[in-house]
DNA sequence: AAGCTGCTTGACGTTAACGTCAACGGCACC
DNA sequence: GGTGCCGTTGACGTTAACGTCAAGCAGCTT
């Protein structure tokens, strides 16, 4: 198989970012691309590795929370006990993104109610929709 | 009915936070509490919007964007067109939220796959997983 | 050869979201 | 009447995640 490559302001422009914030990653270390010459090149799996960078920002990860849930993802070679540890860290960061979930079905359910509050309004019904207020924890 | 009130150190032991971040959000017109003197007194709803600021923080939002939101939810007097930029707006942030929800289960299948990747490297079991790698766009 | 374009490495600036510290006021209580 | 304990208002410090120059090299085109 062909494997694509692409330059740093390709990239740049197809995730609508730019070369600063790219090279601002690597500085960090959640990318480390290959180079010819004095220049940058990337492969499609830094491309893949950049796309899930973005992603996480999209989730509101910090850049080492993203960096470290892309090295979930890679494995590498890893020996019984780390491979352990790694599973533990899966599924704690898996239960974090549950209820992260639930944060955002709940933010759901408000608008759906914030909007029926205003289409109550317009057409002056006053059908009596369900408060928000008093809402239990979390 | 009666309306519990709060101090500014109650609500900042119960969401674990600074006294600090409190009068942070409310330099920030996040919150307006009464004041009994000098001191800060916190309502009923008072407390609820200090938590779904939190929640929004949770879910990434800047502080300016949860007070957009939370102010979606507390309409107040508005007349129509008010109304129906403000529907217009929930419109547009549903659409995000929802965006962010597939980025969220997106995930959440990346780490299953990263899980079994794990698991079946313990038990030596090469059962050809599907491999991540080529995702589509976004 | 001159000029343009794209890429490089610094170095310094900026913004959001707080943390930290100082100095003060009011009270309960011993 | 001192001594904690909360609470207050500044003012300044800090960190993450970039933005914004500046200066320079590499290749190509005219």
């Amino acid at each position: 198989m062909n494997t694509p490559c692409y330059t740093i302001s390709d990239l740049a422009k197809r995730y609508e970012i730019t070369t600063r914030t790219i090279r601002f990653y690597e500085e960090k270390g959640l990318l480390n691309p290959k180079r010819e010459g004095q220049n940058r090149i990337y492969s499609e799996s830094d491309r893949v590795r950049l796309q899930l960078i973005l992603r996480g920002k999209r989730l509101g990860l910090t850049l080492e929370e993203s960096r470290d849930i892309i090295n979930m993802y890679m494995p590498g070679r890893r020996n019984e006990e780390q491979l352990q540890t790694l599973i533990t860290t899966i599924r704690h960061k898996r239960e974090q993104l549950k209820e992260q979930m639930q944060d955002l079905k709940r933010m759901l359910l408000d608008l759906d109610e914030a909007e029926n509050h205003c289409l109550g309004a317009l057409d002056g019904n006053h059908k009596k929709t369900p408060t928000l207020a008093e809402e239990g924890e979390r």
